[in-house]
RNA sequence: GGGAUCAUAGCUCAGCUGGGAGAGCACCUGCCUUACAAGCAGGGGGUCAUAGGUUCGAGCCCUAUUGGUCCCACCA
């Protein structure tokens, strides 16, 4: 006796409960278990503030349906969660929120400022957890870790000073981007390039020493004229080299500056002649190194002009450009303005444009390790899926530049490095300040400002969070990871980070697999963004339609790498799934109930029932092939197919009668196999919709249990059934046939009538002989009658030809000659084009010689198949037309 | 400037190593058949962007073209 379902399928409070029973069972907790192999994800950890938006349900789904296969196969499968402190996202916000309530950061200072934050962590930090919880994530939570904490923190001072000593972390005064509304110094991959309309100043440089002679040179940022220290040409530029080694006059400044020759001036570039910024210029700055050009800095940190600028001190940097411009246009000296577009940097976060400045700050050497991160991705222990993502990770590791660690934020890991308060000596040092100076044996020792990047922490998350640097088990068999999955905009900033980061500390990849998923789109293309107001909450979905519909929405039809669209329709169809599922079972189990489900000795399979066990041993076969290589949109669209079509549609329906009958010595049989073959389905469901198949399956236990814990189907040879799975589909082509014709004869549904089944075949014959139960339920006949000829049927009986068979139908009145002539002269013409297009095949020497042998088979079968359907057709046409 | 990617049914998208074009939604026609109307049965609808090429055979491979999306990039 089974428990019931209830009528209709509610997802609402079953979610929730199940996954409180997880819990409480530890289900998710992955252990060392040396008797079993282990199979690793790191989950990308979210933003401790953040909120569960539709990527993290994209990444999150992808990623629990991975391990939940893989626990149910047996591995030991550890799902590492966490979240990230998110240095400069959180900051903002814990400024933002104190700026509310009238509090200036600088005011209350670092500890204070860092006080509060810790308690916007505390607050904050478990809500997008319970959100991941309401999705279904089946992480281990009990190993939750965060970026800050004692662990990870301790890895990342471990490898600053690794690096250090290795001499890959380096201080030293670069030009470095810098945001002047977060005030704050930001790595090359923070800056995104945008498209602006600007222009182009012509401005003449005065030649000293020769009256009325001017350089021209053009530039986008005339405000930077105040921190020019050279005009460069190319050296081979003929037009200037008699200028080379002159002075020029540099206008408003009353300063003079040389012309210089560098072959990084594009001679056919603007007017070939370039001014030199060194200090807000990335190419100046590496101008101004070749030669030892001074660098003058013009700029506060909140980009207004500073004391160097002269009168223009004090200007915003827009302000100042109109200034400059004006004097010199006063001045005669513009030349002329042109419209231009190019490329303006901003920082991603905030969208500012970037001012390019000198500043002392810590980078790291990327040279050697991006190296290394190049070598491992072409051998098999590091791979992209897809893999034309490793051509993008490739491309941006060999044009890498060295990063910029260091940023001038107090949430975060602060840089481990002193510097002695008597001699100002600088030591690296983990786990806190040294004990005496090196250098002049000092005790005192203030500690460098800057903290690192976010993703300096994150960079080490598939190891810290396993132990690192201490040999734990952990890390010993969990490490490396199998699967990292995440989304291709990250690739740069994580992905690319860990690779280079474990190589260089465990020696080894952190990951096998990277598994790229795309965007999640609106309707019509757009990204979500909370600016355009156009994002759909994943909560609102799961409370309306379940967490299970959400997944099989997001994971169906998805390729590994593209974009999506998230459509309503697309949800309500996933739910309609769901509740296809729930009443099948409900069907099964109602039956259940009614009948024993017998001895196995008593129980009769039947053709129908072993078609339908070949057909799940088949899709079990398929779909773990799909799921080892990633296509886990292929494999649920297969298990959903399997499901509404073989099963509801046909396999459900074949058997009702049986199940009807008073007495039938196959009940059992069928009973045994619709709860068996539900079963199967369920499992490999399982990973995609763990709420539903769960409760199904306990429901359907005698004891509790869990489906999550239970054994993946693997393909087995006792069900493997090739010659039931043939003679069911002839059935089922007949069946079809006789929908057809009764649709096209406008017969009434509940109208039976008597089928004749003609074949000369015997095998033929045996076969609608075994299955003239269901054949008669599906085909709404009366009576089947299965004959060697045609005795006793009458010549206007409707006919459906197939192949091997006739099938007719008398149909009395309701006949309608002509028509039937029609159907069939069409049903010709198709079979003269199918016999053309095979004769053609087989009358081509070369495919008979060049073909593989299984494929001429193949086409030979299908002309004969047709050949003896053309001659039914005729037979059929000709009696009908009396000849 | 370099690169990636897409173009398949009215819409959104699948289509694995080349071997007779698929799904969901929408549409049309019949059905309240005692698991499900969030359903059942049947149906219409595609020169797989264009032009070449390779092949016995191309939606799939190659080349070019057109149109869209995205990423990277220090031409001031």
């Amino acid at each position: 006796m089974s428990k019931e379902l209830s009528k209709t399928y509610d997802p609402s409070g079953m979610e929730d409960r199940i996954y409180q029973k997880w819990l409480e069972k530890k289900y998710f907790h992955a252990q060392v278990d040396r008797s079993r192999k282990p199979f690793t994800i790191v989950m990308p950890p979210p933003n401790v503030t953040g909120q569960l938006h539709m990527g993290h349900a994209l990444d999150n789904t992808l990623q629990d349906i991975l391990i939940r296969y893989k626990r149910m196969q047996g591995y030991s499968a550890l799902w590492q969660p966490g979240t990230d402190h998110a240095a400069i996202a959180t900051e903002v916000k814990v400024t933002n929120m104190l700026k509310d309530q009238g509090i200036d950061k600088n005011e209350i200072g670092r500890e204070e400022f860092l006080k509060y934050a810790w308690k916007w962590k505390e607050e904050y930090g478990s809500r997008i957890v319970k959100q991941l919880m309401k999705l279904g994530a089946s992480a281990d939570w009990d190993r939750e870790r965060f970026t800050m904490d004692e662990g990870c923190s301790e890895a990342v001072e471990t490898v600053f000073e690794n690096l250090y000593e290795k001499g890959y972390i380096y201080k030293g005064s670069r030009i470095i981007n810098w945001c002047p509304v977060c005030q704050t110094s930001l790595s090359d991959a923070e800056v995104e390039h945008e498209d602006q309309k600007g222009s182009f100043w012509h401005i003449l440089y005065p030649i000293v020493g020769e009256e009325g002679r001017y350089v021209e040179i053009a530039t986008t940022r005339p405000e930077t004229l105040l921190g020019d220290t050279a005009v460069a040409v190319n050296p081979e530029d003929e037009r200037y080299t008699d200028l080379v080694g002159k002075m020029l006059e540099l206008p408003l400044t009353g300063r003079q500056i040389p012309v210089i020759a560098d072959s990084y001036v594009d001679k056919e570039f603007g007017t070939g002649c370039v001014k030199i910024t060194p200090a807000h210029d990335p190419n100046d700055f590496e101008v101004g190194v070749r030669h030892q050009l001074p660098e003058i800095n013009i700029l506060n940190d909140d980009a207004t002009i500073n004391e160097n600028g002269g009168k223009y001190a004090g200007m915003d940097r827009y302000e100042a450009r109109k200034a400059v411009v004006s004097d010199l246009e006063k001045l005669g000296l513009l030349a002329k303005v042109v419209p231009h577009i190019h490329a303006v940097g901003t920082h991603d976060r905030c969208h500012t444009t970037v001012e390019p400045m000198v500043k002392p700050q810590w980078f790291v050497r990327m040279k050697e390790m991006a190296q290394a991160a190049l070598d491992i991705v072409k051998t098999d222990d590091l791979n992209f899926v897809p893999d034309r993502f490793e051509k993008i990770y490739t491309h941006w590791l060999e044009n890498i530049r060295d990063w910029c660690i260091s940023r001038q934020l107090w949430w975060g890991h602060q840089i481990p490095a002193y510097y002695c308060d008597d001699c100002g000596e600088m030591t690296v040092h983990k786990g806190g300040a040294p004990k005496i100076c090196p250098k002049c044996g000092g005790t005192h020792f203030t500690q460098d400002e800057d903290t690192l990047d976010t993703w300096f922490s994150s960079a080490l998350w598939p190891f810290s969070t396993l132990g690192w640097p201490h040999p734990t088990e952990e890390m010993d068999y969990f490490f490396p990871t199998d699967v990292l999955v995440t989304g291709y905009d990250i690739i740069f900033f994580w992905v690319i980070r860990m690779v280079f980061s474990s190589l260089e500390q465990t020696g080894k990849s952190p990951f096998k697999h990277v598994l790229i998923h795309g965007l999640v789109r609106d309707s019509e293309g757009r990204k979500m963004s909370k600016s355009l107001g156009n994002g759909i909450d994943p909560l609102e979905i799961i409370d309306q339609y379940g967490a299970d519909a959400l997944r099989l929405t997001l994971v169906t039809g998805n390729a590994p790498g593209n974009d999506m669209r998230f459509y309503m329709e697309r949800v309500e169809s996933s739910r309609n799934f769901a509740n296809k599922l729930w009443n099948a079972s409900r069907f099964i189990m109602m039956n259940l109930d009614k009948a024993e489900m017998g001895e196995d000795g008593s129980r009769k399979l039947t053709d129908a029932d072993r078609w339908i066990l070949d057909k799940v041993n088949t899709l079990a076969a398929e779909v773990t092939e799909n799921m080892d290589k990633f296509e886990l949109g292929i494999a649920v669209s297969k298990v959903y197919d399997f499901i509404w079509d073989e099963f509801c549609d046909w396999y459900i329906e074949m058997v009702k009668p049986r199940l009807y009958a008073q007495e039938d010595d196959t009940k059992s049989a069928a009973l045994w196999t619709l709860r068996t073959v539900l079963i199967q389905a369920l499992k490999l469901l399982h990973p995609f919709m763990p709420f539903i198949t769960e409760e199904i399956f306990c429901t359907l236990q005698s004891e509790e249990e869990s489906i999550m814990i239970s054994d993946w189907p693997v393909y087995r040879e006792d069900w493997h059934y090739p010659q039931q799975a043939r003679s069911v589909e002839v059935i089922k082509e007949a069946v079809r046939g006789v929908r057809q014709v009764r649709m096209d004869m406008n017969v009434a549904p509940s109208r039976k009538a008597k089928v004749f089944v003609v074949s000369e075949d015997a095998g033929m014959r045996g076969i609608f002989e075994e299955g003239r139960v269901f054949f008669a339920a599906l085909g709404s006949a009366s009576e089947v009658s299965v004959q060697a000829d045609k005795t006793g049927i009458a010549q206007d009986a409707v006919s459906v030809l197939i192949h091997g068979a006739q099938i007719y139908i008398p149909l009395a009145q309701l006949v309608d000659i002509e028509k039937e002539i029609e159907r069939l002269v069409s049903e010709e013409k198709r079979l003269v084009k199918e016999l053309a297009r095979s004769n053609g095949m087989l009358g081509n020497e070369r495919f008979i010689s060049k073909a593989p042998a299984a494929k001429i088979e193949e086409e030979k079968a299908k002309l004969a198949k047709y050949q003896q359907m053309m001659q039914q057709v005729k037979e059929r046409l000709a009696a009908l037309r009396g000849e």
